[in-house]
DNA sequence: AATCTGCAGACTGTCGACAATCTACTGAAT
DNA sequence: ATTCAGTAGATTGTCGACAGTCTGCAGATT
């Protein structure tokens, strides 16, 4: 469907853990010893190194050294910054794709759009998030920046999570998906529409809303710092250094 | 000085092959053959395979299945990506920052500024670049944020190359950097400075124009679009999805 | 002369085994 | 009972060797 990523198995123990990831069957937390994977996959560990090292970047998968590596679980601090960097991306990868808009790209978007009305009708969710990814995929390669492109494959699929997770708990996906997309067209065709990035914010932002706070209104731009002093140790999910 | 990333073996490698990346001891576009680095690093493939994967993440080195790894070669037009994401990256940081900030943080970013001082009345070009990078690393470590952080690393060393080469070709760069950075610190302190994403624009924005068009005063926000029909192969730099 | 086929060399991808490290349990000392 | 050192098991990190693939050249064919 996407990115064959790296040769060979490898990539095909990429691909397949990911799936599984994606579809629940290695739930979160989940350790990952490489002997088993091995085992499981018919491999040996070498691409399984590898893969989980893919995995990791994708932020997928969370390894210490010598402690091995385990399936993500991600917290509602996570989701605000997938919401919070997700904005900022789109706002790039918008701005530059209408710069580089084609017609035959606005019919692929609204194919798209066409197969999220045929899935919202036959009550296919999980093909609704598949289409959502890859809406904002193909603005994505419109955008035509191959590090943009790189740091939106780097949360894509915790994306993909967030959009999971989100469609479980709340169940209005079905009612605004359509929607919004169309609007997000409309933004591309008036090119220069000062509003763009307020409409992003608002499709991004709202997710986040609608997952947390279920049923409350106000997308909040910037939902509070939340303790910016005293910080808690609460073993965050990346490499990221301690603020202080 | 940063980030010892991994275990042992491999995330030395990694920090040796960075230094000789940056150092110019390992030229643009070289090839880099496992068996040799594994024999001059005194260990085997496999740390050095692994060494490879992490510069490649970094966009140090780009590889191509069967085809082996080479250090990155970048362009104007890579420069030029690097710039309006780096922008679009910082514009958060800064104004989760800007939220996080604490009076040892503000002291710790004017003491860089006083070695900056002090490195451009020694002259010392080099450790200027360094501590450029510093700067604005202590900046997305305060805005705590871990994908964000990480995004940062995606880019932070080709931000480096792009700063080196800068000072080779334009030698303006001692008289701006203590003043610029200055200037950024003071829009921390006035936190809602309604124009401190235009400030960003500039800091980051005019180092490329002063690169490319070496002397030419417009920065130019988005320096028109590099022909989006009739796709050039141009070999380039990521894995990046051509733009149909 | 130009083009294609086949081979040789070098290189990356993969494998199985060994070394280094972590974890959890056992058992003695206080 | 609690604490701490020691040890056994399991797991990751590293190594050297084999297998698959690419690249360039030699020789045959048209």
């Amino acid at each position: 469907m996407d990115t064959l990523s790296r040769a060979g198995l490898s990539g095909a123990a990429v691909n397949e853990l990911r799936e599984e990831i994606l579809e629940g069957r290695l739930n979160q937390g989940e350790r990952l010893s490489e002997v088993s994977l091995s085992t499981t996959l018919g491999v040996s560990r070498a691409p399984i190194r590898e893969a989980l090292l893919h995995l990791e970047q994708e932020g997928l998968v969370v390894s210490l050294p010598y402690k091995g590596a385990s399936v993500v679980s991600l917290s509602p601090q996570d989701f605000l910054e997938l919401s919070t960097l997700r904005i900022a991306l789109e706002k790039l990868a918008w701005a530059r794709a209408m710069e580089r808009i084609t017609p035959e790209a606005i019919a692929d978007l609204n194919a798209i759009i066409g197969e999220m009305e045929f899935a919202v009708k036959s009550d296919l969710k999980a093909k609704l998030v598949r289409l959502d990814l890859d809406f904002h995929e193909r603005v994505f390669i419109m955008a035509d920046h191959s590090r943009l492109y790189t740091a939106w494959t780097a949360i894509k699929w915790q994306v993909a999570l967030f959009l999971l997770a989100r469609r479980k708990k709340v169940d209005d996906y079905h009612n605004i998906i359509v929607e919004e997309h169309a609007e997000l067209i409309q933004a591309i065709l008036n090119r220069h529409d000062p509003d763009f990035e307020r409409l992003i914010e608002l499709h991004i932002g709202s997710g986040y809303g609608r997952l947390n706070s279920a049923g409350a209104g106000s997308p909040a731009e910037h939902p509070a710092a939340e303790h910016p002093a005293a910080g808690s140790p609460a073993a965050s999910v990346s490499s990221a250094p301690a603020a202080r």
